[in-house]
RNA sequence: GGCGCGUUAGUCUAGCGGUUCAGGACGCCGGCCUCUCACGCCGGAAACACGGGUUCGAUUCCCGUACGCGCUACCA
């Protein structure tokens, strides 16, 4: 039997790392157990459903790298056969109509709280003759009253809970659209899911659900909850999976994060998506909630900013530099030396994009502290003489750099530091850069000498005030 | 209130009755490296919610308590 999973969001936002996080160890499982993934696009609830929200979350999966094997179902598109399944059912003895409005309902379980009874619908309207006229009604699902429904959860174990716990649920509402616990079940059954894999919230409505695909003459599917992730709802804005992209995330990283929130292979921490394909198991899913830790998913951004090939750290870090317009930006030698300059020193596109600035830019100004610690008249003087000799350099290349520098350091009695700082200073305008070399050389030795220039005209007047 | 599920350091977790007075990771603290910042390396502080059982022996099994989360709708 070929596995069959499914990912049933409702477009009425964006994914967030929760719902990401829910379709990933659906699309795993699947791809593990060479089955198939699955969408559908949960938008019964008309007035929140947006054309926008289903994009956005296609969107998400692909940026994430999550294929699915058809088109999503459209749950909408369905709407037809759940209403008409609802009132076979009805015939087949499996439901009935319910002709209760909202207020004798309230009434009904004011009354049984009051007595200190479990508020449940009273079936006053099973046996009741079908009203004269046309009065509107909601068909209720016939629960069964006797017995236990248990399920062999794949992550939680056996769980079970008595029928007489259950209510008669609404499958129908009174103005002829089928409810959420209904549709689930009709296009579970329709999609051939064998295996439902969703969050923990849902493990309550399986009981119910349990009994719907029976009626209906449907295998159930088994199921796995998982546990849902703490302090994620309270900032749901800012946690789309979209906001990360923009944050300067990479989605290896966002995908290495969410897999292991709730799951754990061992000790293990860093996995490709192949590693994850492979490694992947509902049995090392966590029974309990996690909580979302920035920074932790930080130090993954990281580690796939300095691992990943070079080539693909520039392709990504490209647009994000064409966003802050430096002039010359393009995918060349430079932006390669700055990857690798900055792979090291950034924890996300962003940063590594500020901290790029000094590549196409001259400094817009000189941070004061470094300027105060690092420059005096008699580095003004010594920066005088570097320009000079990186003017009369042939060769402006790693090796001649470096020993020009030291030797300049050697000469004067200084250390590195020393000498190094003020120049820094000059090309960037701050105490804060790749190894100086290396910006040296990625600036380029016309503009090297020409900031140099300017640094030491500029700098003059604050070294006279002390 | 009822029902369901859960509870190892600040956080993510390993553990699946006995050299584990609990291992890894993020974060934190200290040190080394060093032209700055990082990276890297070395070291450190930090946890089995509580109470009963079962057992020769419980973090591990069972039962309570506490706490947390979820469901309890003509929401999804």
């Amino acid at each position: 039997m070929t596995i069959r999973v499914r990912f049933a969001p409702s477009p009425t936002g964006h994914l967030h790392l929760g719902g990401a996080r829910t379709a990933l160890f659906n699309w795993l499982y699947a791809r593990h157990h060479s089955g198939q993934f699955l969408l559908r696009i949960e938008d019964t609830d008309r007035a929140r459903s947006t054309e926008e929200s289903t994009a956005g979350i296609l969107e998400a999966l692909q940026w994430l790298h999550m294929d699915w094997d058809e088109p999503p179902l459209i749950q909408s598109t369905r709407y037809q056969a759940h209403v008409q399944a609802a009132h076979e059912l009805v015939e087949k003895g499996g439901a009935y109509r319910c002709y209760c409005d909202a207020q004798t309902l309230e009434q009904m379980r004011e009354d049984q709280r009051r007595r200190g009874e479990k508020p449940r619908y009273d079936r006053r309207c099973l046996d009741r003759p079908r009203p004269a006229g046309d009065q509107p009604f909601a068909i209720r699902f016939l629960t069964p009253r006797e017995g236990v429904v248990e399920i062999e959860d794949l992550v939680k174990g056996p769980v079970q809970v008595h029928n007489d716990e259950l209510d008669d649920l609404i499958i129908l509402r009174s103005d002829g659209t089928p409810t959420y616990n209904f549709s689930v079940v009709m296009d579970d059954g329709f999609m051939g899911i064998t295996h439902v894999i969703r969050g923990d919230d849902h493990l309550n409505n399986t009981f119910r659900q349990y009994h719907i695909y029976r009626a209906l003459g449907f295998e159930t599917p088994r199921f796995g909850h998982l546990p849902l992730i703490k302090g994620l709802s309270k900032r749901l804005g800012s946690a789309s999976v979209q906001a990360y992209r923009d944050k300067g995330y990479l989605w290896e990283a966002v995908l290495n994060y969410i897999a292991r929130l709730g799951w754990a292979h061992g000790d293990d921490e860093i996995f490709s998506q192949e590693e994850l394909i492979a490694k992947f198991d509902l049995k090392g899913v966590a029974k309990s909630p996690a909580a979302f830790d920035e920074d932790k998913m930080t130090w993954l951004n990281q580690h796939y900013l300095k691992t990943l090939p070079e080539e693909t750290v520039a392709e990504r870090l490209l647009p994000v530099l064409a966003q802050r317009e430096y002039p010359g930006v393009a995918q060349d030698g430079r932006l390669l030396a700055l990857v690798r300059a900055l792979r090291e020193r950034a924890r996300t596109l962003i940063d590594m994009a500020d901290s790029a600035r000094f590549a196409y830019l001259p400094p817009e100004g000189y941070d004061p502290k470094a300027t105060q610690k690092w420059i005096d008249k008699k580095t003004l003087e010594n920066l005088a003489v570097i320009t000079k000799n990186l003017e009369e350099l042939e060769v402006f290349g790693p090796q001649e750099i470096e020993s020009l520098i030291r030797q300049h350091a050697e000469e004067q009695g200084m250390n590195l530091g020393q000498v190094a700082q003020p120049i820094r200073i000059c090309l960037t305008g701050s105490a804060v850069s790749p190894p100086l070399f290396d910006t040296m050389l990625i600036i380029g030795k016309e503009e090297v000498i020409q900031r140099l220039g300017d640094g030491i005209r500029k700098l003059a007047p604050a070294v006279e005030q002390h």
